[in-house]
RNA sequence: CGGGGUAUGGCUCAAUUGGCUAGAGCACCUGGUUUGGGACCAGGGGAUUGUGGGUUCAAGUCCCACUACCCCGACCA
């Protein structure tokens, strides 16, 4: 991609509304633009971000069984009355002409339930699990942080149905196991997620929530460094110690929630009369479970955990691009030559890059948009750099930079 | 939903006690110069000052209402 052909450019000045750090360099790198308050449009460098998210979420969950779906963002209120959230006050609520009212769903068990109930008939039919990436509509009374917390966001939401606890039980831990390779696939080891106990509910004793340590973020966890995990809020009210081992040493710390599954057990298919016929033709409840990731979150707290004063440092996993090239050849130049052959050469090599192409932009303009953009790998071609018949290679998260050759860009790229 | 703040070209800001044709920087367009950390010269386009009322000879400026946005808190199956 040329950079001058780009749309969604960086800007110098940022809009003075843009507070949260996510929000200020993903507006002024060009990823993102608000649209009202908690709405975001995705420009091309943002959605390429987050669509790599949804891509290593999307393998885990097929990964670990789950069928892919897409469910509709609309859904009639009657589905609300059967389960009594109709009440819930964050439901965007609509009228349907000529009669009837819509919800824009929040989440999906209203939807999903009844769906995989009208699917579902018999014991052989489970255990199943589906998911879908989409977006889900929350009235916040209060937006805030950019990505963090929206009105409108995307969201994966997985659904399992299962024949006894046990078996729900079994595929929750997997589910665990899952949300943990999905966080170090997106740059984030497990002492920067923590996996939390949070209230479970009326039909389960926990549920948990996976938490990235932030100073931003909005959530306080207690953290239990022998086993390192926490427990929330609701949690330390009830009984402050570790449920894993009751230590009482437990410290506070500030968090972003990138994740959350619960047991819902019998609550929805309660509510919608899903039963399954055993073996013996006698009918039992179906057992469920539902873990929730927003994408859209995520890359919000990726860019709140890896910046510099100048920018954004993205994971190489989640980079919009492999490779920012800059060329600071004029016109018709040789260096201008070299730039265009090496583009050339990356691309048929299969290789992501960003171009920075302008031939009226200083070189200082060029090396703060490559920060600001975070692009995990930098080559610059100068005349400095051909005289040595080279390019200057840097990475994002590193202060030096080294000359390589020009022949072996691909292969320092790929190293 | 309670408290605080803000609202002026696309963006960041200015405009004296209420007083002349609402200024500047960035961005954008034209021409020229320039290229290793946000260059320069010349010219140009772009605003009914968030919305609606009111006071006044005169309102960006004062008053009232509303709306939007940001921050703190509450809320967050």
């Amino acid at each position: 991609m040329r950079y001058s052909q780009l749309f969604g450019k960086t800007s110098k000045s940022v809009p003075a509304d843009a507070e949260s750090v996510n929000a200020k360099f993903l507006t002024q790198g060009g990823f993102v633009s608000k649209q009202m308050a908690g709405v975001y449009n995705f420009l091309p460098l943002g959605l390429r971000v987050l669509s790599k998210i949804q891509k290593i979420i999307r393998e885990e969950m097929n990964d670990m069984g789950g069928q892919e779906i897409l469910m509709p963002a609309l859904t009639q209120e009657e589905s609300y009355l059967t389960t009594g959230r109709e009440s819930m006050e964050i439901l965007f609520k609509t009228e349907i002409v000529g009669g009837g009212k819509a919800m824009l769903n929040p989440t999906h068990e209203e939807v999903v339930t009844p769906l995989v109930q009208s699917h579902a008939f018999s014991y052989r039919d489970l255990p199943m699990a589906v998911y879908q990436i989409q977006n889900k509509f929350r009235n916040e009374p209060r937006a805030k942080s950019g990505l963090l917390r929206g009105r409108e966001f995307n969201m994966k939401d997985m659904y399992s149905f299962h024949l006894d606890e046990a078996d729900l039980n079994k595929f929750y831990d997997q589910a665990i196991a899952s949300y943990f390779r999905i966080y170090e696939r997106l740059g984030l080891g497990k002492s920067q997620v923590v996996l939390t106990y949070a209230s479970g509910g009326s039909f389960s004793r926990y549920s948990h929530e996976f938490q990235a340590i932030s100073e931003v973020g909005e959530d306080t966890i207690f953290l239990c460094k022998k086993c390192n995990i926490a427990v929330n809020k609701e949690i330390i009210d009830e009984h402050n110690f570790c449920p894993s081992c009751e230590s009482v040493d437990l410290t506070p710390s500030k968090a972003i929630e990138v994740g959350n599954i619960f047991k819902l057990r019998t609550r929805f298919s309660e509510a919608f009369k899903f039963n399954y016929q055993d073996k013996d033709g006698k009918n039992n409840l179906v057992e469920m479970g539902c873990y929730g990731m927003g994408p859209s979150r995520v890359m919000g707290t990726l860019v709140e955990i890896f910046h510099d004063e100048k920018g954004i440092i993205w994971p190489t996993a989640v980079a919009p691009f492999d490779v920012h090239l800059i060329s600071l050849g004029k016109e018709n130049d040789e260096v201008t030559a070299a730039a265009e052959k090496l583009y050339s050469t990356l691309k048929e090599q299969e290789i992501d890059v960003l171009f920075d192409d302008r031939g009226n932009s200083s070189a200082g303009e060029k090396l703060n948009d490559a920060d600001l953009i975070g692009i995990p790998v930098r080559i610059l071609l100068s005349k400095k750099t051909l005289a040595q018949n080279g390019a200057e290679f840097k990475r994002r998260n590193e202060k030096s930079s080294k000359i390589i050759a020009l022949g072996e860009v691909v292969q320092n790229i790929r190293g």
